[in-house]
DNA sequence: AGATTGACTAACC
DNA sequence: AGGTTAGCCAATC
């Protein structure tokens, strides 16, 4: 059995900054690299794929910068993006028609 | 230690 | 509008 590795210092930034995400809204990958002054929207991406703390660390409230979704506990497709899909719903973010998120549900 | 792989993006066709 | 390309940085072979 492989113990998961301790998160870096890094992964430890994201989660911290993905906790400040309120219920409503949503911040992209590369807005959480900028925040944390480190990395950019791919290695946030990295680390999220393996987010230990959920459902803590409200990592579904994290989307593409033009509005997709992304993915959800290291799937981009299947069972866990209807998941997703439906946690932000019922948190209340408005959906475009085209499945994407509308820009006004991004964190200021 | 070098190469590969990602829940990405902006820029280009 | 929608696919492709090239950069990006950290984690993982």
């Amino acid at each position: 059995m492989h113990e998961p590795r301790k998160p870096t210092e890094f992964e430890n930034a994201v989660y911290d900054a993905v906790r400040l995400i309120p219920a409503g809204n949503v911040a992209s990958y590369g807005k959480i690299a900028a925040q944390i002054s480190r990395g950019t929207a791919r290695a946030v991406g990295t680390a999220l794929a393996k987010n230990p703390y959920a459902p803590e660390v409200p990592c579904h409230r994290v989307v593409r910068a033009d509005g997709a979704l992304g993915g959800f506990h290291g799937a981009t497709q299947g069972p866990r993006m209807r998941e997703k899909s439906d946690m932000l719903r019922r948190e209340g973010v408005p959906f475009g028609l085209t499945e994407k998120v509308d820009p006004s549900a991004f964190m200021a």
